[in-house]
DNA sequence: TTATCGTATTGACATGGATCAAAGCGGCAG
DNA sequence: CTGCCGCTTTGATCCATGTCAATACGATAA
């Protein structure tokens, strides 16, 4: 693989200050004193700016940084040899992107903007260094992790034992709660990616989640227009999800 | 859920000693120094033993160490409220369990030994000292977590992506690598889990899996003998893989 | 030895989601 | 405004895997 994007990269070498971000309580800079925070500052090189369809990293690329994000929207997938694809998972602001790449030095999977996005650029090895003098930082980026863990045994649970209409069911109220905890509505948001990469992150084929969303509707559940989703009856959606398919 | 096991936990007091253990290079202590090792000893608790079915611990058990596996062999699962279970993922000697609690200082899993075993204790409070002082553990503990991020990518891949003979062709051919890297044959080895715990694990039913097996012997590709298995024409398995649904 | 129990295999049938195909819809470029 | 293109919806059909059921196997205990 290519350890180059094709479309020339973008950097803007203004600092970011995470003293003064407003998504200090979801990224790893959570309950730094105002020194702590001074030193994570001059740590976190720069930031980058990346048009929608523009790549972060890609499978084979060398790892050196992990990015927050700051505003904008991803999707991380794999593809298999004979052009399958997974996505593996959306990602939104506050939320790390690049951890896949520390256990082997190579990224492991694709990072793509499906907006136009910003990111805070953390060199690893620095954050290392830094986590080892900020025990308040090293924890945090520990839990980052674990927490990424965490959520990959639910995607497992999803894609192993739930039907589709129980996958969507609890995609969209994923969605609905991780927008809440950005200051959004849970009730009404813009999903940034198309039918086939919800497919794609579900298991299922996109006129599969077409069919449900549209099933979803005619139940009241929400209302779907085009990527734009109104959640009318989250207690319905959720019911869904504790109806074993048998 | 219980923060106690059913079954009284044998604590061994014997200090482990990683500095002469046999599983050095494929566990968190891999290329320290001597004094470094050292320290790492004085910070490993104890080792459990655990019967078979025993369990290491159980979803909503209170965090406070992760363990490596000694000897033995385990299975984690994650279970619905309805009662549906995911295997998500078995361990084998030198692998590490236990850090979908970091977190949220809670486990979030159930780690069941699937045969008589025994673990390492590493309290995680003193892990993440020390490892604030020894730049190699740092890495090496960060590089175990990212690993397993990987690992779960391959498997959200093989559950949203593969039909069934493709998913355990790769079951296989990866018990057959980890075997292998600890030293054990790669054309024959003898499973541990049940044909319904495999099938957990890969999103299949057991019948579906007790079927897969019945074609790869018909195949050629494996001999089959309840859980014992001898692996044939690894090839075949491979080619297997690369062979899409359509 | 025989009974028992958990596990595994195999067959017949049912079904959820995939596949194939054809419209609809909406945004953007010209 | 118009035409195009990517995305989405919807319908008809197919098929891989799930479901249900019967039987076989192997280890263990009596």
């Amino acid at each position: 693989m290519s350890s180059k994007s094709a479309i020339p990269i973008t950097l803007v070498t203004i600092k970011a200050a995470c003293s003064q971000c407003s998504l200090h309580e979801l990224c790893i800079s959570e309950g730094l004193s105002k020194e702590e925070l001074a030193k994570l500052d001059s740590l976190v090189g720069a930031r980058r700016k990346l048009k929608r369809q523009q790549t972060l990293y890609r499978a084979g690329d060398r790892f050196e940084a992990i990015y927050a994000v700051r505003t904008g929207f991803f999707k991380t997938d794999v593809l298999l040899e004979d052009g399958r694809e997974q996505v593996t998972g959306f990602q939104m602001a506050g939320e790390i992107l690049g951890m896949d790449g520390i256990g082997t030095e190579t990224h492991t999977c694709n990072a793509v903007a499906l907006e136009d996005s910003e990111v805070c650029v953390i060199p690893f090895a620095q954050l290392e260094q830094l986590s080892r003098e900020i025990q308040a930082l090293q924890r945090n980026f520990h839990k980052v992790m674990s927490r990424e863990l965490v959520r990959d045994q639910g995607l497992m649970m999803l894609l192993g034992t739930m039907r589709a209409e129980e996958r969507l069911a609890a995609f969209l109220l994923n969605m609905s709660q991780r927008f809440t905890s950005r200051g959004y509505s849970a009730a009404e948001f813009h999903l940034r990616m198309t039918r086939e990469e919800i497919g794609s992150y579900l298991g299922l084929k996109l006129e599969t989640v077409s069919r449900a969303f549209s099933r979803f509707q005619e139940e009241g559940f929400i209302a779907v227009q085009q990527k734009h989703i109104r959640i009318l009856d989250g207690d319905g959606l959720r019911k869904l999800l504790n109806h074993p398919p048998r």
